[in-house]
DNA sequence: AAACTGTCTATTGTAGATAAAATAACAAAT
DNA sequence: ATTTGTTATTTTATCTACAATAGACAGTTT
């Protein structure tokens, strides 16, 4: 069937959430650029909203008719593009499903599984590979390396060597940098879970997230930056099915980025760079807990 | 027409020359094995080999009846795979053609060009983007961010990092490790063109490769081995276009090796790291010598 | 004239089809 | 026990086609 209409149905969602608190609808440019979308699909959404009485349009007159329901939305799995359900489901398969390093991976096999053509999913082999975690063997299949002990061990070397050079950049940025406006959000935003941590642990995995990327960006190297991506994939789908004592590894965790933002703000090398090395080694630690042995 | 059939191609010339030096014929598993190929592929080169009457063949019995003559190979261009044409063809565009930074790539247009289908292009685009040079907005084009110096300085950083972590790396390894073997090779390759360098010096660009792969290698990790392959496309690339003092430059590099490779047999760690820092800062000196500094 | 809209075209994302190559199986021959 | 003939099946690499989306231009409204 071609293209799949996600991005129609993505914005459009975000469209009525965007329209019922304002009740006056602006330009279709406008509409376009506050959607991140063009405004051929601007006026997809306009005639599909018109159908639905949700609105009147006619030329540049647009008037709300009604607020939007539950039932008008699109489903979560109708805006989910297809190379985020291609992730979900190979991470699924090679996390969950018990794959043995070595495995072969076959595209028409995961292809027909995922329920998709198999260009799709070779385009997501080739995009993933960069992750260390496949590899081809061209004009065969492809290699599972798997996610073991070793993956885990190189991964977490690169990334304290990024981090530190990162966290030393970020500790000399001149004083007006955003950046550190920037750190003082963040670190309220740890203050904020951390009053609340039995209830807000499971926010934790995004605010990781964030704050880790604030510290990277400093380095100014895309090099540095896009490797961040492999820590953000690995550590998503590692808090998604790691769930043992997350509320106390989570809690230590929001404490030594506290130590680690306080720690920035001296501005001190030796300090930045006992509070980074100090949250890295726990990090490290519950990623490898989480990776079964294997049995040699 | 779907698949070229450039691996047959290709193995066919390599066969050719593999079968000129020894006159009796393998098995169709061993040349299989030796040629990197299935068995499909090989019978269809003995099949080949047989109608342009090179040799005569009846089941297990194989017998040269003449050399194989220039005539016989397929021309280099037949046998380089799509792949490989879309790189060259790419990269000719973006470094020789004066292509700006900031600049749209339209796949179809590049398609055209080349004179492929348009997957082609995209898995090589898809492929090519891990190399910081190119960036992809969804749903529209590709943008060009350019062989600028700020490219240079972010690549060699990274370089840096790693190159000296690895020696580092390597003048730790056990003293039996097959990696100090190898070494004193490439010290003896390195004398001999040293030796050679008027003659020679235009052969430098592989041996670096090699060189700098061997180092790199025994960090063992593979996000740096990995790395290592952005420095080698560019490194590669731009030995080709950049030719002005080639020869002393070359010469000097050597020496630098040698300097570097007596540095790591101390197994020092400070002499390693003088060394290896020393090579590398003169290598980013000539990566940014040649980039043309931007209007700006 | 500036902002907006109607209409049209070009390009991307994805499916499906096809030739090349890999893989498999097994009996027959050495 | 290894190699080959034979044949069939599976999978990859690549092309082509088409809907969704982006983007351009000209006309319209304020």
């Amino acid at each position: 069937m071609a293209k799949q209409n996600t991005v129609f149905k993505d914005a459009f969602n975000r469209c009525l959430t965007l329209i019922a608190e304002a009740d006056a609808l602006p330009s279709e440019l406008e509409l376009g650029t506050s959607l991140g979308v063009s405004r051929t699909t601007v006026r997809a959404i306009l005639t599909h909203l018109k159908t639905l009485e949700i609105i009147s349009w006619d030329k540049r007159t647009k008037a709300m008719l009604r607020a939007p329901r539950p039932a008008d939305f699109f489903s979560a799995e109708e805006t989910s593009s297809l190379a985020e359900i291609i992730e979900r489901s190979f991470m699924r398969r090679i996390l969950a499903g018990g794959a043995e390093p070595g495995m072969q991976i076959n595209e028409l096999e995961l292809a027909r599984d995922i329920g998709t053509g198999t260009t799709s999913v070779r385009e997501f082999l080739i995009r993933f590979s960069r992750f260390g975690l496949i590899e081809k063997r061209p004009n065969s299949h492809w290699v599972l390396k798997g996610f073991t002990r070793d993956f885990a061990l190189e991964l977490t070397e690169i990334r304290e060597m990024f981090e530190l050079r990162s966290a030393a950049g970020f500790a000399a940025l001149p004083e007006d940098h955003p950046a550190w406006h920037d750190l003082e959000e963040m670190e309220a935003l740890h203050r904020d879970m951390l009053a609340n941590i039995d209830t807000r642990y499971r926010d934790f995995s995004e605010l990781d997230e964030r704050f880790h990327l604030l510290v990277h960006r400093s380095s100014s190297n895309r090099f540095i930056i896009d490797f961040y991506d492999i820590i953000t994939i690995v550590f998503h789908y590692h808090y998604q099915w790691n769930k043992a004592n997350d509320r106390e590894r989570n809690a230590r965790a929001v404490q030594e980025h506290l130590n680690y933002i306080a720690a920035l703000k001296t501005r001190d090398l030796p300090t930045v760079e006992r509070a980074c090395r100090q949250h890295l080694r726990s990090a490290r630690e519950t990623l490898l807990q989480s990776i079964q042995q294997p049995d040699v």
